[in-house]
DNA sequence: ATTATCGTCGATACGTTCTATCTATAATTA
DNA sequence: TAATTATAGATAGAACGTATCGACGATAAT
């Protein structure tokens, strides 16, 4: 059970893309140039983050990919989401309504009405994982990396998304 | 991102093998039969929680398994990790490593020595369901069951599993 | 000791999902 | 119009999850 890495792409590739003055478009070739990953797989994850109304795409020259909302408005856990779907970890196939002792046309009270408690169990430690991921947005990793990232390194990245000229 | 199937049949079957007396095992045979599911299937669940302490078992005639620990020191983490194994569900392939502008021969301190920040945030999220996970025992879970399944239903299942001759 | 029972292990098969690529198409700007 | 860029579909290989089979080994009842 493990995160795709399309989770991994679009998060770094995100911190990219908000970095960049508005308006201003950044596109899957040169996304894909500077980290080193294949520019077709890429597509693919971006098209799902346009999908979940993260970015919004536009074509032609200059086009590419910005922000459709505020990075404070995009937390780690919408990402997640849109990139792995929404359906839940575990899928309980609720195995107890095979249990040999029932009778299959005259249900128990346990059985057809109280949902399985391990289900029950399960959903509220995928919540809890939710809600930690919920409340880290783009815009606080944003933050944290300028606190890191010595200022000369940081504007000599967004100097190379805005001047392809100069490459 | 889902977990397996398996486990869901191991907490399931933890549930009846913990109800049955000490010293006495449950075969695969009988709680492959009672829920309906494969028997070789569940066999290979069984013997991951054996490699990971959660049962032992004993071959032969009567053999089967039962609890190597007591049920209040079996978290739903452990039966998760037994099946599931032990790799974090964020594999963080250190894309940043290959970032265009680096000087592989010469990285800054930031990649060298930092982790990646969305690693960390990502691991944080796992923590926080494994936490929650953890604090959930069998014990915890029997009794939950208890409270809700009525005394007569509760009883024949633990009698199906003691009586094999009655079947 | 023999035999039936039962767990163990390895090999295998199938389907699904993930990762990745290629091609063709549509939209936009210069 | 020509160049650029996103979009969508088809496809292919790898990895993984699910499931089965058969051979083997250990144990207990007889």
């Amino acid at each position: 059970m493990r995160f795709s890495i399309g989770v991994e792409y679009a998060l770094h590739c995100l911190l990219y893309v908000m970095n960049v003055p508005m308006g201003r478009a950044v596109g899957i070739k040169d996304l894909a140039a500077y980290q080193g990953v294949s520019e077709t797989y890429l597509s693919k994850v971006f098209t799902k983050l346009k999908n979940s109304g993260i970015v919004k795409s536009t074509p032609g020259v200059n086009g590419g990919y910005e922000l459709l909302r505020a990075p404070e408005n995009i937390s780690f856990w919408d990402v997640i989401e849109a990139i792995e779907g929404t359906s839940p970890m575990f899928q309980c196939a609720e195995i107890r309504q095979n249990e040999i002792l029932l009778d299959k046309n005259n249900l128990p009270d346990t059985h057809s009405k109280c949902p399985c408690l391990i289900k029950v169990v399960m959903s509220e430690a995928e919540e809890q994982m939710k809600l930690y991921l919920k409340q880290k947005t783009l815009k606080w990793l944003n933050e944290q990396v300028e606190e890191k990232i010595p200022e000369k390194q940081a504007k000599a990245t967004i100097e190379w998304f805005n001047n392809p000229k100069s490459r």
